[in-house]
DNA sequence: CGAAATTTTGATCACGTTCAACTTCAGTGG
DNA sequence: CCACTGAAGTTGAACGTGATCAAAATTTCG
């Protein structure tokens, strides 16, 4: 830890500790030094109320931004008024993919509540791929882990029922949310609205009231406030098809003999 | 072209002309030298017959594969016995991605006609990523398209009429053919069954049929054969919001000096 | 406390699925 | 060469699901 000291002010919180180093962890060792090479390309620590756009569809963006804390919603509008959520930002997730590849972002980003997240800019994060090039791998990693869940939201609208389709919604969200540490026993909070929910999984909000409704009933799900437990989670699981990502490690250098 | 002479006999066509190095080209600049290391890491030509299986859901699968020509489709088997279609596989496109990073493969691969791949290992691949950075980058970019190419997709089923999921689909196949140089001016050869496009764009292939039908009577769509043609790809892309992606290029080392 | 956002419930209806039959086409062997 | 076969494409009718619209109930927040 003692490789982060001098950034701990800014980071306002252990670098190990922050979720976006916890998911990297999941299939990238890094020392001390890698993580404080990381740390210092962080331009600035942005804080974000509720309901503020943080990346426009049809403009530049070439940042990248680490969630401390605080969810997102990355977005499209279509032009007969829709709305379809792509993807939901969570803590440890990253800003800025896809749109920092792109000359011009092709979805927006919203904050869906107060966030704060830690900002570098791609062309620093790209510089220190060249130089330690796990990074660029880990982003690898990081894209491949985004397809994988596009792809699963695809899948979802495409071919399940509405209460498989909210059965997977919810045990995606937990399982995202314990790897950074949010989540334990099959309870967490969630932060979104019966809407948000909605233009994520292509229902209408009444009847994804009703599917809401039919889980509960069912016993898979218990609601109080924004609280939410899964009694049933294998249940669940069966229902919705679910199958927990295994993201392998990337390969070290040293160990990589050539045959 | 010199640099890569003696791998001609593998290639079977010269190197620069391989589908996969066009795409990659679209972002990423490489000298001989670098797409020579590239070609050396390659095992073996394969060739695939119509309807073999690729990359099986939940086994292990740690390899690349660059395909040099032929179609396949990325799919899921539920339970309940449908199948949804993740993405297709063009020429240019990587097999192994995402499966090789993951423990088990999470979804199935089966060849849509005769195809011909070159395959690497990806600890092979990891290794010259870390004596040559950019290309943990370039795979990033890749895993970041293949990201986009999902998450429309599950605009399409989400939010999209099946008009316009239709239109969305044959304008993206387009686009992704004439980057590798298999189709302009609005016309390609399109190898997929009706049953495949169905599983890719969520509906029956009794609806899927009638929405070609709908297609072909607004005098947007024209088939003879394979042969798909695009009399008037403006209108097309006004009905399903198509938008051409536009990647930025892969920095390179020198030009990112510290600021 | 009042205003606005969110959640819940109800009634109607269009769209797309399902299932079935029929057609067309490519490939194969008699 | 034509008959046969199986796959792919096309069409039709009936049904059910989920959208839509509207309104009420509830919660959140200024």
């Amino acid at each position: 830890m003692r490789a982060g000291d001098s950034h701990q002010s800014r980071a306002q919180l252990p670098l190990r500790r922050h979720p976006f180093v916890a998911r990297l962890e999941q299939f990238l060792r890094m020392s001390d030094d890698d993580l404080d090479s990381l740390w210092q390309l962080i331009q600035a620590d942005i804080r974000v109320s509720k309901g503020r756009d943080l990346v426009v569809d049809g403009f530049e963006y070439r940042k990248l931004g680490f969630v401390e804390f605080g969810f997102a919603s990355r977005y499209k509008l279509l032009r007969n008024g829709k709305r379809h959520i792509v993807n939901l930002i969570l803590p440890g997730d990253v800003i800025g993919l896809p749109g920092s590849f792109l000359d011009k972002a092709c979805y927006s980003v919203i904050a869906v509540s107060e966030m704060k997240l830690q900002v570098c800019s791609i062309n620093e994060y790209v510089r220190l791929c060249y130089s330690r090039p796990q990074f660029g791998l880990a982003l690898s990693w990081l894209a491949v882990q985004e397809a994988i869940t596009c792809a699963e939201h695809g899948i979802n609208t495409g071919r399940r029922t509405p209460p498989e389709r909210l059965a997977h919604f919810l045990l995606e969200i937990y399982s995202r949310l314990e790897v950074v540490g949010l989540a334990s026993k099959y309870s967490f909070d969630l932060p979104f609205s019966q809407e948000v929910m909605s233009d994520v999984l292509g229902l209408s909000v009444p009847h994804l009231n009703r599917t809401l409704a039919k889980l509960r009933s069912d016993g898979l799900l218990e609601i109080t406030g924004r609280r939410v437990r899964l009694p049933d989670g294998k249940s669940l699981e069966m229902l919705s098809h679910f199958q927990a990502l295994k993201l392998t490690h990337v390969p070290q250098a040293r160990s990589l003999v050539r045959v």
